[in-house]
DNA sequence: CGCAGCCTTGATCGTTCTCAACTAAGGTGG
DNA sequence: CCACCTTAGTTGAGAACGATCAAGGCTGCG
């Protein structure tokens, strides 16, 4: 929840405060999981809605032969699946990629409240479209990069989602990688070995280093030029730019 | 409007009911464009609400150096930017790729008219689901499939879209198709001159055939079969599976 | 007729994939 | 404490897919 509302306070604080008056409501449970665990299962009906208070996920599709797409990750403050308003089952599944803490709420018991406050409805609404906003750029990430474009794009997301709901320092250049080479690979649309090599290949020319359990960026500029990374699709406030 | 109460028909009557209130709204008026005409400019301020009468548009975002990608392509019944709810700033452009006929509403006005209506915000709340989860299928398809699978994938995307809103018959096998080559390689991640080979290659094996203004599907099942073509994600009736 | 836009084809180049072997780290049981 | 196993990461070599460069064809239109 304390991500959540730090998300929403950066976008507009009036709407961090609408959704403080969630944690009255009494809808949402506690709920844990351990790293692997599956939270939603392709084809499953949707049931729940959930936002992640700490913890990393994925949101992936699994094709018949084994490829694998990552759809995208999700971070502490982030929301889903709020489709389930609309929709009765899942076409993609969610899993946990390190230990876990969401509340869950069910989806009629969360679209009631929805209906009675509209300030929070816009809150969530705003969510929504940032979530999809991530997800063009996804596509754009996929389609049109290059291996080591891709990640590189993708390593300056994370680090501003992460500096918005104050996981890391906007001055703190290590991004925590919770995600294997393979699920990187999955995400990107690559290989695990090419992305492997285009990971060296940003070592090699000294964009970024590899530390036990993250990347730190050591050339923001090169690496945001490089990548052609543009952050306005983020839809943040101005102050986390450059 | 005709084609978004067949959408929503599909999906449910009842919302289809709801939506043609709208009608009686007076905040949309109708707006014309003929191809090639940008309706929306990245970076531009975001005013307005679209619902498209007929007419086929492309969103995109072009980097730097020219490499440019189509996010989703827009098709009657369909609507945008309900982002302009939540965010004040595009971060892509649409463009008319056929003339193209849209009803259009002030941002606000529509925002108090959802908020007057809860089940005309239902409604359009599903629509918003449905496009992020083509959105979502987009990022498989452009990450994880080949040349030729991409193809064969959107082709049957398009039919099951046309299909609903009533431009083509059920059994109908024959896909408008005014997205040149060049667009077509932007949609799906690839070159221009390897879409026309993977193209010529469906050709080749009987699966496709290319007529005057369209594509014909020749073997279905078949095409489906090598695409993976699971249609779940665009939340239609059983009806129209197979 | 000549131009413009779109499509196609050929040839070559390069990125990325696949297959395979090997290394490193962590966990477990004898 | 060590042998063994599992999981994750790396590296090499060769093949395949797709990109790029370049030329030519088709069609509609002024």
């Amino acid at each position: 929840m304390e991500a959540l509302v730090r998300r929403l306070h950066a976008y507009s604080p009036a709407r961090a405060a609408d959704v403080l008056q969630i944690s009255t409501a009494n809808i949402f449970s506690a709920v844990e999981y351990q790293r692997g665990d599956i939270l939603i299962e392709t084809g499953a009906p949707l049931e729940h809605v959930f936002i992640i208070s700490s913890g990393w996920a994925i949101r992936y599709r699994t094709l018949s032969d084994g490829r694998r797409q990552i759809v995208n990750v999700m971070l502490p403050g982030d929301c889903f699946d709020l489709q389930a308003l609309a929709a009765h089952q899942s076409d993609h599944s969610v899993e946990a990629i390190t230990p876990l803490r969401i509340l869950r709420a069910k989806a009629a018991a969360f679209r009631d409240l929805m209906h009675q406050n509209g300030r929070l409805a816009a809150a969530f609404w705003w969510t929504a479209i940032q979530e999809e906003s991530i997800l063009r750029e996804q596509i754009v990430r996929v389609g049109r990069r290059s291996g080591r474009e891709r990640i590189a794009h993708l390593l300056l997301e994370f680090q501003r989602r992460l500096q918005v709901i104050g996981a890391i320092k906007p001055e703190d250049d290590v991004v925590p990688m919770p995600l294997t080479r393979d699920m990187l690979a999955d995400m990107l649309g690559l290989s695990r070995v090419h992305t492997t090599r285009s990971l060296g290949a940003l070592k090699l020319i000294g964009l970024i280093r590899t530390t036990a359990n993250g990347v730190e960026i050591l050339k923001r500029h090169k690496l945001a030029a490089m990548a052609q990374f543009d952050p306005t699709y983020l839809h943040l406030p101005n102050a986390a730019s450059g």
